[in-house]
Order: C-alpha cells, then structure tokens, then sequence
DNA sequence: CAGTCGATTCACT
DNA sequence: GTGAATCGACTGA
C-alpha cells in the first residue's frame, strides 16, 4: 500500500524549533483523531503561538504547575486544558524541552469524519463551524483531559497524530494579535491564520469579566 | 480558604 | 451587541 505524500507523520524535529517558526508552519497540516467509530482530520487553519514563562499570556508565565506540566515536557506533546467551567482547548508543545512554548489550534476544516465530528457539534449550523474556534475544535476531535501529554509524532497508534498536510505558502499566512489575550500578552502578532479561509474563527479583544454580586 | 477570572461559546435582544 | 453558563486553578491573606 502507498503512503499518501502528506500523510506522512510529522517528526519530533519540527516541533522542535523556535514556536514563532513551528506556528505558521503548522498552517495546512493535518490533525488526525482515532476513535472507535473511526478517523475525524482536521487540517490546521488558525493558531497561536504562546512562548513559555516570558509570555504573560501563556499558561506558563508563573512557572510549572500540575496543569501545565506537560508543556515543560518534550516537544510534539498535546497539552491539554480545561477552561470556562465547560471547554477544552489544546496545544502542540514546542522545543526544546523545558522551555514551555506551546501553540494554540485555534481552528481548523474538517477534512475527513465531518458525520462524527457533527455528532459532537450539534449547534453548528455549517461544516465551516465545526472547529471554527479552540474550543469547538477540541469538541468536535472529542479531545479532553484524558488526551493531555498525548505524543503527536510516533508510530504508534495514539489517538492524536500530526501528519504532513500541505504546507502553507508564505503569502496565504497572515498575522495578528492572539484572540482574548489579555494586558502585554496582546501586543504581540502571534496570532496565524490562513488567508481568506471559511474556517478561521472571528478576531475577539480580551473582555474583562464582569463583576458578580 | 474565599475571591477572582479565564487562550470561550451560545442564546437572545 | 450583551450576558449567562460553569468549575477548577491560582492568588493572596
């Protein structure tokens, strides 16, 4: 049987460079989520780079915690978290190991396993919305806590793995501030997204919360 | 140990 | 465009 050119697993190598060169790169790639029912890939349309305990909006801007842990680990490893009281997000963990750099999936289109992924997105009222957002991208591969520190580049049959998709020419790649990021974490353009692309999700300003009585 | 708020989404106006 | 939902991690006292 022939291996597809880009179904070919990503290396640990490529997750293990600067986060602001692996981010963009990430653009086009593939995500590929084993369940029981079957394969659901995504490929990769908007991300965001989060650069370790000098970023004050990264997770790992106060150091190493029980939550975190896996982004202070090797690189190609999924971080997974819980926020909101109801959502998961996920990260891929960037080099080298112990830096805690991480990127954001923030969307992606649903090339393959879209009647599974509707399973688990009922309100979305198109494909395009299936993993237009973290959250809903995490909900729409089933991915959870239970997948956090999954390792995203082997041979072996995890239920997350990277494959080599087709990568982006750098004149569909654009930049931007990180969505929702509050304070100095949003100065920076680390934001990435396809060009014109229907499965890239709304640009949002961090909204301070308001105050309960 | 109580208070605050989040790398968000959805229903509604 | 606005506000609610919902809970656990983290903070500071």
């Amino acid at each position: 049987m022939i291996t597809p050119p880009d179904r070919i697993p990503l290396p640990r190598a490529f997750f293990d460079r600067p986060v602001l060169e692996v981010a963009p790169d990430l653009l086009g790639r593939l995500l590929v989520r084993t369940t029981p029912d079957g394969p659901i890939t995504l490929r990769i349309t908007e991300v965001e780079a989060y650069d370790g305990p000098n970023d004050p909006g990264s997770h790992a801007y106060r150091g190493p915690t029980a939550r975190n842990a896996v982004m202070f680990g090797a690189p190609g490893h999924v971080y997974v978290y819980f926020t909101y009281g109801m959502w998961h997000c996920m990260n891929l963990v960037c080099g080298p190991e112990g830096t805690a750099r991480a990127v954001l999936l923030r969307a992606g289109e649903i090339v393959e396993g879209a009647a599974l992924a509707r399973k688990r997105r009922l309100s979305a009222r198109n494909d395009r919305e299936l993993a237009k957002g973290p959250a809903r991208l995490a909900t729409a591969l089933d991915v959870d806590r239970t997948l956090d520190g999954t390792d995203a580049c082997t041979s072996a049959e995890t239920p997350l793995r990277m494959l080599t998709g087709s990568p982006v020419v750098p004149d569909q790649v654009c930049s931007g501030p990180r969505t929702g990021v509050s304070g100095d974490g949003a100065v920076h353009p680390w934001r990435f997204w396809i060009a014109d692309d229907p499965t890239v999700s709304p640009y949002r300003a961090h909204t301070p919360r308001r105050r309960s009585s």
